[in-house]
RNA sequence: GCGAGAGUGGUGAAAUUGGUAGACGCACUGGACUUAGGAUCCAGCAGGCCUAGCCUAUGGGGGUUCGAGUCCCCCCUCUCGCACCA
C-alpha cells in the first residue's frame, strides 16, 4: 500500500474497519477492580442519513473512547437507534410503505456509513427503540410506575399540534411552536397520561448543584425550567359565602398592601362569584374573550391588561378590608392556585391594572433611601425595604417581615408556608402511531386495568411484518378490542402511545446490558458502568432529554434498578455545524453531505477537520478548503514517515547525553507536545489546540529530518511513534496503517498513552522579554537557570535597552522568573 | 424585561496565576521544481509611519497596575434560554 505521495485512504479505511469488525476489537464487558469509563454520544434519530452534526458528535467522542482506552480504562461505548418518531410515520405515508420498514431501512444505511467513519463501538449492544425487545421493558417500567402512583391520567388542556395531530410535553413546545415541525401548538381540553416529574422537583434542583462536569449554561436553563418559588399560600374569605380563595405570594411582606384580588379566567370560584351578580354578563363575556384571544395569542406582544370587576369581594385575613375580586387575563391558571393578591404599589402587573381601573395603590414597602407617594408613582417599586402602614410588622425589614407574617398565618389557620414550582409534570400520551403502546386496558367495569406483566409486549400492531395497517391505534379496531384482565368482560385498549422521550431517558442504561430478557435493566451491569462518565450531545436538549433522563435515573433508583442519583457525570454540549452563517438544514441548501466528503477524502481527514477547525463547545463554520488543509496535513505526515521507514530498524533507546543540538531540540519538543496534548484533552477537550500542537511537532520533524547526518535515528524513530500514537484517536486507521507499514508488530490500538518526562521537555534555553515601561524592547536568549541578578543586568547592559536608560536612572525593576524584566524609568 | 454566554487579522482560531497578542491552519502574494499544477517544497503575510527604528491595534469609553485580550465600572452589538411565574 506504499504510493508516492498521497496515502490510499480507501484501501487502508477499509482494511482497518474490517479488522476491527472481525476481531471485535471493541466489544467489552464488565471486569471488576479495572477502572471503567462509559462514554456515551446522543444517540440519533434514524432520518435517512447522517449529517455533519452527526459527524461532529461522534467523532468527538471517538476521540474520548480511544484516549481514555490508550489510558488504560476499560471503555463502554455504545451506539442505538432513537426509532420511534413521527417522521418516519410521514414518511411512511408519503412513500406507502410502514414506518417500520422505513425506519429499518434507515438503521442498516446509517449503521454503513457510521461504520465508514471508523467509530470505536461495540457493535454488540446496538438497541433500536422501535423493537420489541427495547419497548417491551419501556411498558414493564411504566407498570411500575403506575403501581408506585407516579403515573396518573387526567382530562386537562394540552398542547395540540394540529400539523402533528398530537399532544406534546410543555418543553416540546417552542417559542409556542411545535419542535418538530414548527407550526403553531393550541390549547386542547381531552384526557393524556402524565409522568409525576414534579414530585421529583426538589431533588432535580438540589442535584444541579452535584453537576460539576457540566456546562454552567444548561445548569442554569434546567434551575430556571424548574423555576421553584418559596412563599406563603394564603386563604381570603369570600365575603358573604363560606368559600374562600387561596393565593400564593412570595412577598407577604407587602400583604397590607393589598387593594383588589385577581382570578385567572379559568378559576374554578369565577361562576359562583359572578352568579346573580348584575356583573355577570360582563365577567361571562370577559372570559370568553380571553380564552379566544388565548388560542391566538401573539408570541410577540404581552397583550395589555385586562379585566373584569366579579361583583364579589373577599376578606383579607390581615386587615379584614374589603377586597374586591376581579377577572384579570393576565393570571395563569398553571401557576400558584390561579388567585394573585394584588399589590399595585409594590408589582409593576397589578400597578398597571390598578391605573388602568382606577384602583387604589398604597404603599407598604419603603425601600432605604426613599420616599414613595402613590400619586407621583408611574411604575411599582419592587425593591425590598422597611414596612410601612402593615399593621404589628410596620417598621421591619422585607426579610424579617417576610418570615413574620408566614408564621402569623400559619399560627392564625389562615395561611401557609408555601413552594411552587414552574416544572410541570410530564405529558407523555401520543395520539400517533409509531410509538410505544400504553400498556392499560380501559374496562367499563374496572376503569383503568394494568395489562398484566405476562401479557407484555403489547406490540405495535402491524409492526413485525413490516406492512399493515399503520393508522393511528384508535382507529384500529381490531387493537382495541380486548378482554378486561381483571372481569374478563369486553375492554378497550388504550390507544396513546408514549412519547418518544420516554425512550431516550433510559437507553443509556439499558445499555450496559441490552440483551437482557430478564427485565429492563441489568442491575450489576448498571452499577458497573454507570453513571455515564462523558455524555455528548447538542445543547438543544439542555431541558428536554437531559431533564427526563434526570428524572428517570432518580425514579430507577427508587425502583431498585439503578445505584445512581444522576446519569451523567461530564457532559459536553458540543456546537452547531454551520454554513454561511446558518446551520446546515434541507430548507436553507446549505447541507454537505459527510458521504461525498468520506468518498472525496477519507473518514480520518473529515473527521481531522471537525476536530481541528474549533473547539467542540463552539459552532463550527463548514470551510471546504480546512478539509483540503486537513488532508494535506495527513499527506505530509505520511510522506514523513515513509520517508523515514530506516529509522525504524533502529531499536536502541535515546540516549540523551550523547545527542547533538538539532536530535536534543527534536527530542525536547516531542515530550513537550506529549505534555500540551495531553493536557489539551484532558482540562476540556480542545482538540484543536492538541492537533496544531502535533503539527508543530511534524513541522519540526520534517524539517530537521532532512539532515540525515546529524538526526539521530532513536531520537527520529521515537518522535514519529509519538506523533502517531497522539494522532490515533483522531484519525485511527491512518496512524494503524503506518504503524504496521513502519514495522510494529503489535496494533497501535493497543498501545499506551504516552507519557512525558519533564526533564525531557525542560528548555535549556529561554527566551527573555526586556521591556521599558511595559513595552517590549528586546528579548534575551537566556541559559533557562539563570539568577535574576544576572539576568537584570544582562537587560540593562543591552544595546537596545541601554538607549532608553541613557541619563536616567531606573526607578523600579520587576524580574518575573523565566519571563520578562520590566525596566520602569 | 430577566438570566447566561460571546465580541481578537482577509478568515477558522491561539494566548498558565495579569507578563512577547495573533500559535496552528485556511486564503492570499512571491519564488523553486515542472509539459502542466487545483501536487510538493521555500519565503512573506495585523495596520500605519519619519523603517538600524517607532507608533497604533483584542467591540467602545473610563479605571486599577511596572504591565490588561485577561481584573473592576459604564456603554454598544450579537447569540442562546425563559418570558405576564404573582
Amino acid at each position: 500500500m506504499l504510493t508516492n505521495d498521497k496515502y490510499d485512504f480507501k484501501a487502508i479505511e477499509k482494511k482497518w474497519q474490517q479488522c476491527w469488525e472481525q476481531e471485535k476489537t471493541y466489544r467489552v464487558t464488565p471486569q471488576p477492580g479495572r477502572p471503567k469509563y462509559y462514554v456515551l454520544e446522543m444517540f440519533p434519530y434514524p432520518s435517512g442519513r447522517i449529517h455533519m452534526g452527526h459527524v461532529r458528535n461522534y467523532s468527538i467522542g471517538d476521540v474520548i473512547a480511544r484516549y481514555k482506552r490508550m489510558q488504560g480504562f476499560n471503555v463502554l461505548h455504545p451506539m442505538g437507534w432513537d426509532a420511534f418518531g413521527l417522521p418516519a410515520e410521514n414518511a411512511a405515508m408519503k412513500r406507502g410503505i410502514h414506518p417500520a420498514a422505513w425506519t429499518q431501512e434507515n438503521i442498516d444505511y446509517m449503521r454503513g456509513q457510521l461504520k465508514a467513519m471508523g467509530l470505536s463501538y461495540d457493535w454488540d449492544r446496538e438497541l433500536a427503540t422501535c423493537r420489541p425487545d427495547y419497548y417491551r421493558w419501556e411498558q414493564q417500567l411504566f407498570l411500575k410506575m403506575l403501581e408506585r402512583d407516579l403515573i396518573y391520567r387526567k382530562e386537562t388542556t394540552v398542547n395540540w399540534c394540529d400539523d402533528c395531530q398530537t399532544v406534546l410535553a410543555r418543553e416540546q413546545v417552542i417559542d409556542g411552536t411545535c419542535w418538530r415541525c414548527d407550526q403553531p401548538v393550541l390549547p386542547k381540553i381531552m384526557y393524556g397520561w402524565f409522568f409525576k416529574i414534579t414530585d421529583y422537583a426538589d431533588e432535580l434542583l438540589a442535584d444541579l448543584g452535584t453537576l460539576t462536569g457540566w456546562p454552567e449554561k444548561v445548569v442554569t436553563m434546567q434551575r430556571n425550567w424548574i423555576g421553584k418559588s418559596t412563599g406563603l399560600a394564603c386563604d381570603f374569605r369570600v365575603e358573604d359565602s363560606d368559600q374562600s380563595i387561596t393565593i400564593f405570594t412570595t412577598r407577604p411582606d407587602t400583604i397590607f398592601g393589598v387593594t383588589f384580588m385577581s382570578l385567572a379566567v379559568e378559576h374554578p370560584l369565577l361562576k359562583s362569584l359572578t352568579a346573580g351578580k348584575p356583573q355577570e354578563q360582563q365577567v361571562n363575556d370577559f372570559i370568553q374573550q380571553t380564552l379566544i384571544d388565548k388560542q391566538r395569542a401573539n408570541l410577540e406582544l404581552e397583550p395589555e391588561k385586562n379585566g373584569a370587576f366579579t361583583g364579589s369581594y373577599c376578606i383579607n385575613p390581615f386587615t379584614g378590608e374589603r377586597v374586591p375580586i376581579y377577572a384579570a387575563n393576565f393570571v395563569l391558571m398553571e401557576y400558584g392556585t390561579g388567585a394573585v393578591m394584588a399589590v399595585p404599589a409594590h408589582d409593576q402587573r397589578d400597578f398597571e391594572f390598578a391605573r388602568k381601573y382606577d384602583l387604589p395603590v398604597r404603599v407598604v414597602v419603603q425601600p432605604l433611601g426613599e420616599l414613595l407617594d402613590p400619586s407621583l408613582m408611574n411604575e411599582a417599586s419592587e425593591a425590598p425595604g422597611l414596612l410601612t402602614a402593615s399593621g404589628p410588622f410596620t417598621g421591619l425589614d422585607s426579610i424579617t417581615a417576610q418570615q413574620a407574617i408566614i408564621d402569623f398565618a400559619q399560627n392564625s389557620g389562615v395561611g401557609r408556608p408555601h413552594v411552587t414550582y414552574r416544572l410541570r409534570d410530564w405529558g407523555i400520551s401520543r395520539q400517533r402511531y409509531w410509538g410505544a403502546p400504553i400498556p392499560v386496558i380501559h374496562c367499563q367495569t374496572c376503569g383503568i386495568v394494568p395489562v398484566p406483566e405476562s401479557e407484555l409486549p403489547i406490540l405495535l400492531p402491524g409492526a413485525g411484518e413490516l406492512k399493515g395497517n399503520h393508522s393511528p391505534l384508535h382507529q384500529q379496531d381490531d387493537f382495541i378490542a380486548t378482554t378486561c384482565p381483571r372481569c374478563h368482560k369486553a375492554a378497550r385498549r388504550e390507544t396513546d402511545t408514549l412519547d418518544t422521550f420516554v425512550e431516550s431517558s433510559w437507553y443509556f442504561a439499558r445499555y450496559t446490558n441490552p440483551g437482557l430478557t430478564t427485565g429492563p435493566i441489568d442491575q450489576e451491569a448498571a452499577a458497573y458502568w454507570l453513571p455515564v462518565d462523558q455524555y455528548i450531545g447538542g445543547v438543544e436538549h439542555a431541558i428536554l432529554h437531559l431533564l427526563y433522563a434526570r428524572f428517570f435515573t432518580k425514579m430507577l433508583r427508587d425502583l431498585g434498578y439503578l445505584t445512581v442519583d444522576e446519569p451523567f457525570t461530564n457532559l459536553l454540549t458540543q456546537g452547531m455545524v454551520i454554513k454561511d452563517g446558518a446551520k446546515m438544514s434541507k430548507s436553507k441548501g446549505n447541507v454537505v453531505d459527510p458521504n461525498d466528503l468520506i468518498e472525496q477524502y477519507g473518514a480520518d481527514t473529515v473527521r481531522l477537520f471537525s476536530l481541528f477547525a474549533a473547539p467542540p463547545e463552539r459552532d463550527l463554520e463548514w470551510n471546504p478548503q480546512g478539509v483540503d488543509g486537513a488532508s494535506r496535513f495527513l499527506n505530509r505526515v505520511y510522506r514523513l514517515v515513509v520517508q523515514s521507514l530506516p529509522c525504524f530498524q533502529d531499536t536502541a533507546a535515546v540516549d540523551i547525553a550523547l545527542l547533538n543540538e538539532p536530535s536534543r531540540q527534536l527530542y525536547r519538543k516531542m515530550h513537550q507536545t506529549i505534555r500540551r496534548v495531553t493536557e489539551n484533552i484532558e482540562t476540556n477537550f480542545h482538540f484543536n489546540t492538541a492537533i496544531s500542537g502535533v503539527m508543530e511537532l511534524v513541522n519540526l520533524a520534517a524539517t530537521v529530518s532532512g539532515d540525515k547526518e546529524v538526526m539521530d535515528a532513536a531520537v527520529q524513530r521515537e518522535t514519529l511513534e509519538t506523533i502517531l500514537t497522539l494522532l490515533f484517536p483522531m484519525v485511527p486507521h491512518f496512524c494503524e496503517e503506518l504503524w504496521q507499514i513502519s514495522g510494529h508488530g503489535q496494533p497501535l490500538n493497543n498501545a499506551v498513552w504516552p507519557e512525558y518526562n519533564v526533564e525531557a521537555a525542560k528548555e535549556e534555553e529561554i527566551t527573555i522579554v526586556i521591556q521599558v515601561n511595559g513595552k517590549v524592547r528586546a528579548k534575551l536568549q537566556v541559559p533557562a537557570d539563570i539568577d535574576d541578578q544576572t539576568l537584570q543586568q544582562m537587560a540593562i547592559t543591552e544595546e537596545k535597552v541601554a538607549r532608553f536608560l541613557e541619563n536616567k536612572d531606573p526607578r523600579k525593576i520587576i524580574v518575573v522568573q523565566k519571563k520578562l524584566v520590566n525596566i520602569v524609568l
